[in-house]
RNA sequence: GGGGGCGUGGCGAAAUGGUAAACGCACGCGACUUAAAAUCGCGCGGCUGCGGCCUUGCGGGUUCGAGUCCCGCCGCCCCCACCA
């Protein structure tokens, strides 16, 4: 027999909702600089073409914060596009012979489909899509005026280079040496790129981090590490018998003394020159290059190094010369590409020593050793500690020798003090289709030309074939070939596009305005910049979020808008796991491939195997543990869904999907909607005033319903969503508890269940919005304002007090609220079981929280 | 190797240095039902002689009082990593 009627009709109200909402345009953004601006923003998704427990989670979170805000009176902001460009489309192109475009059109309207299911309140008018070229258009003006302001520049550097797939990769897409799809080995082929000068802004993107206060600690720290800011010095060696010098780059400058040799990278240009004449040297250059860059194989890797037969002048003692070697840990791409070796007080160095019979000469010597005896033996010393053995450093404290060598390095002119970063500029070219094309023009007369800007955007062209390898662009008959801009002569296009990142550097600002004919209205950008809360998954905690602060602060220099930091608050959210099961050989298997036997135990249905329970995981479709929103919403409703994603686990912290936990959402939905649409009394209508007299239950309860308002508010303020959904829970509970009979209680009734559905209204909106109404309001809930909680209301007359006996407890009391301390004491020691702690003797000393607590010490 | 985080019932979790376990999940018992589901009620950290006693990974410390602060271990997780 169906009972739809006494059931909560989910479907059909979440629709009805959502039509409503979209037909009254309630969730479309105007700028108006007379009210405060709250732009809260979520990362925004890759369109595969289906969304995930992530986004849903991502997207609740964010809802609500818009929701809320919105109920407070901000003029809210919250947008959504599509990050459109990558790989995935390219993938689909060569594997099911669909256009990257169609593909990911297609995809994106699929998405948006399942999006709006959601009951996310976007602002669906400012849309965007990063592959169409009225969002890339603009790119291509901020790239060229990025060059002319010389954050651009072009440069050989070494790539992975997947020989089987014909282009290049990044360094997340080598796995252990090899290309991720094809699994050929990958090589380092040096090619022509494009970078942009992050490094130029290092040292205010360090200093930034100080002022983002509402970032979570680990990511700036992650940030911080990722621009690794080292003092040090740069020492110029006189290299025996040339006229060049060695430069090397060191944080140890004091040690100097101490040098035993120096090293330098395989790929340094010393090297490769040396190797000409040195087949020994160029056979172990070229094993060095082989040698992979994993971390097993680094971790595994021997510190090997060749003398390369060159010496080099010791700075400061005269006729002193140090042996250069080639050495297979020395990087190239950081500092010069060259150290100096003080193996007495720095571990690798003096392995190194060991294993090529180099002196170990310690020059610092710790507190309390002795100068006479002092000896570094299998570990180095790396400590604080006086020079010695160092002539004009001797008796100085580390940091002070640092700086007087310094001073000596500079004035001798063979040296400087200088600071190094490990962030590198930003290689954005890529070899790919699917992309923004790079505006540029490759003359043989005039080099590297930049596309007029009349003539921009340079459109992607569709008719492309994906039948061989490589670059589509490069294999289009007609799209590269085009005449110099500056002389006319035929030249070829860049066939390169920008590495995805660079879309989603600016994306954000967009939003703003959506305008054909700039990036940005700049009085627009100015009221919505900067984003008040961001939110996404860790992940991003560098590459995304480094580069967005990178370019925004390039877009200020270049005059598109006024902010540097783009992201005022940011929320980093956990991951969605899942459990996780194995059979007998160790391989994953889906849930509905688990069964129990008689005993309860965990079998393979399909061969009665023993089945292993695994951890919970990070939802994956390798690990087999994916659950799909669509089912779910569609069984149960976004609403059950959104009150999931919040309940349990705060917003930060990886939450575990469990079936039971949906349904646990799913019947406080329908319980909450039983409680308003048949209360234990009739309710008032809407508007009653407040009677003047309460029966203690209704009072207790007027008073919880303030109490809940209160902490609620604060609960959503930092994003507390878990202890928000708890606190509305236990006023629900006290509600359906609520004695019918009471004085005022119906009055008290109505008063808690509208508070209720207006606290939950940002989290379970489209029930909230049908309560609402129900309860007999026209104005929308969406429209109305957030409770404010009575102050009055807010503190009892009488609290109770927990009593201690040498800070165990004891017992409580209920006494006056602020009581004073001597009453307060009285009343604890008039405790019949105080007096029984004590065993007869005087407190020694009565500690008194006022409301809080009596400790007494006997 | 460097940096960071976490450790509280069977589970997810609460707890401005002040009554540990709120809220929920699972489970158990009961009511309603021919029955099941749904719903409602009760119980639910451990031990107990029913007076209580013990309990926040382990060991110390600070404090009248520590899950919370400090020191040292153990375990798990994440990020970076041949960074001179």
């Amino acid at each position: 027999m169906s009972r739809t009627d006494d059931r909560y009709n989910v479907k059909e109200t979440e629709a009805r909702w959502q039509t409503e909402w979209e037909r009254r345009q309630s969730f479309r953004a105007k700028d108006d600089a007379a009210r405060p601006k709250y732009y809260v923003l979520e990362m925004f998704p890759y369109p595969s073409g289906r969304i995930h427990m992530g986004h849903v989670r991502n997207y609740t979170l964010g809802d609500v914060v818009a929701r809320y805000k919105r109920a407070r009176g901000f003029n809210v902001l919250h947008p959504m596009g599509w990050d459109a460009f990558g790989l995935p489309a390219e993938n689909a192109a060569i594997q099911n012979k669909v256009h990257p475009a169609k593909w990911t059109r297609e995809n994106i309207a699929a998405m948006r489909a399942q999006l709006k299911s959601m009951g996310l309140s976007y602002d669906w008018s400012r849309e965007i899509a990063t592959c169409e070229p009225d969002y890339y258009r603009h790119e291509q003006k901020m790239f060229l005026d990025f060059l002319e302001a010389g954050l651009v520049y072009r440069k050989e550097s070494w790539v992975n280079w997947d020989p089987v797939e014909n282009t290049v990769l990044a360094n997340e897409q080598v796995i252990d040496g090899r290309g991720w799809r094809s699994g050929a080995l990958v090589e380092k082929r040096l090619l022509s790129q494009w970078f942009l000068k992050i490094t130029a802004f290092a040292d205010e993107l360090l200093e930034g981090l100080q002022g983002l206060e509402r970032w979570p600690e680990r990511v700036r720290l992650m940030q911080e590490n990722w621009i690794g800011k080292s003092e040090g010095a740069r020492v110029f060696f006189d290299i025996t018998g040339r006229a060049d010098k060695l430069e090397i780059y060191t944080t140890r400058p004091d040690t100097l003394f101490g040098a035993a040799f120096c090293a330098i990278a395989a790929n340094h240009p010393l090297a490769a020159e040396l190797a000409a004449g040195n087949p020994a040297l160029a056979a172990f250059i070229a094993d060095c290059n082989r040698m992979g860059t994993s971390e097993a194989a680094i971790e595994t890797a021997e510190k090997k190094g060749l003398d390369t037969g060159l010496t080099v002048a010791h700075p400061f003692i005269a006729g002193k010369t140090l042996p250069v070697y080639v050495a297979n840990f020395v990087l190239m791409d950081y500092g010069t590409g060259a150290i100096f070796g003080c193996p007495a007080h720095d571990q690798r160095d003096l392995d190194f020593a060991h294993k090529y019979g180099l002196p170990v000469v310690p020059v610092v010597l710790p507190a309390d050793a002795d100068p006479a005896s002092f000896a570094v033996g299998g570990e180095a010393y790396t400590g604080d500690g006086t020079l010695f053995n160092s002539d004009f450093l001797d008796g100085l404290a580390v940091p002070e020798a640092k700086r007087v060598v310094a001073e000596r390095l500079q004035q001798a002119g063979i040296g400087e003090r200088t600071v190094n970063f490990r962030l590198r500029d930003w290689g954005v070219s890529r070899q790919r289709y699917w992309g923004c094309p790079i505006p540029i023009i490759h003359c043989e007369s005039c080099g590297a030309v930049p596309v007029p800007e009349a003539d921009l955007p340079v459109v992607l062209p569709e008719d492309v074939s994906f039948d061989q390898p490589g670059n589509p662009l490069d294999h289009h008959p007609t799209w590269k070939h085009v005449a110099c801009p500056s002389c006319g002569k035929p030249a070829r296009r860049e066939t390169d596009t920008f590495d995805t990142f660079f879309e989603s550097s600016w994306y954000f600002a967009r939003f703003s305005s959506v305008a054909e004919d700039r990036a940005f209205d700049r009085q627009a950008v100015d009221y919505w910049m900067p984003v008040d809360q961001y939110i996404g998954g860790i992940e991003h905690a560098v590459l995304h979020l480094l580069y967005s602060r990178f370019f925004t602060r390039a877009l200020k220099h270049c005059g598109y808008l006024g902010v540097a930091e783009p992201f005022a608050g940011l929320l980093t959210q956990g991951m969605i796991c899942m459990e996780t099961y194995k059979d007998a050989d160790g391989r994953w298997l889906f849930p509905s491939d688990v069964a129990k036997d008689a005993d309860g135990g965990l079998i393979e249905a399909a061969t009665g195997r023993p089945v292993t329970l695994g951890r919970s995981e990070k939802m994956s479709k390798s690990k087999k543990n994916v659950v799909d929103p669509a089912g779910i919403i569609d069984t149960y409703g976004a609403d059950t869904a959104r009150l999931f994603m919040l309940s349990d686990s705060p917003p930060e912290r990886d939450l575990d999907w469990t079936d039971a936990g949906v349904d646990g959402a799913w019947r406080y939905v329908n319980r909450l909607w039983r409680l308003v649409l048949a209360p234990a009394v009739p309710l008032p209508p809407v508007g009653t005033p407040a009677p003047d007299n309460f029966g203690p239950q209704a009072d207790k309860a007027r008073r919880q319903i303030h109490k809940a308002v209160a902490a609620v508010s604060d609960d959503l303020e930092r994003f507390h969503f878990n202890k928000a959904v708890a606190r509305i829970r236990e006023l629900t509970n006290l509600l359906a508890e609520l004695a019918p009979d009471e004085a005022g209680a119906p009055w008290v009734l109505r008063h808690g269940l509208e508070t209720a559905v207006q606290l939950f209204g940002p989290m379970i909106p489209h029930l909230c919005e049908e309560l609402w109404q129900a309860l007999g309001h026209e104005v929308l809930l969406i429209d109305s304002p957030w409770p404010e909680a009575d102050p009055s209301l807010l503190t009892e007359d009488t609290v109770t007090v927990a009593v201690q006996v040498n800070g165990k407890l004891r017992g409580t009391i209920e006494l006056p609220v602020d009581v004073d301390k001597a009453a307060a004491e009285r009343a604890a020691l008039a405790l019949p079981t105080v007096a029984q702690y004590l065993q007869g003797r005087a407190p020694k000393k009565v500690i008194v929280v006022p409301n809080r607590i009596v400790n007494v010490v006997g």
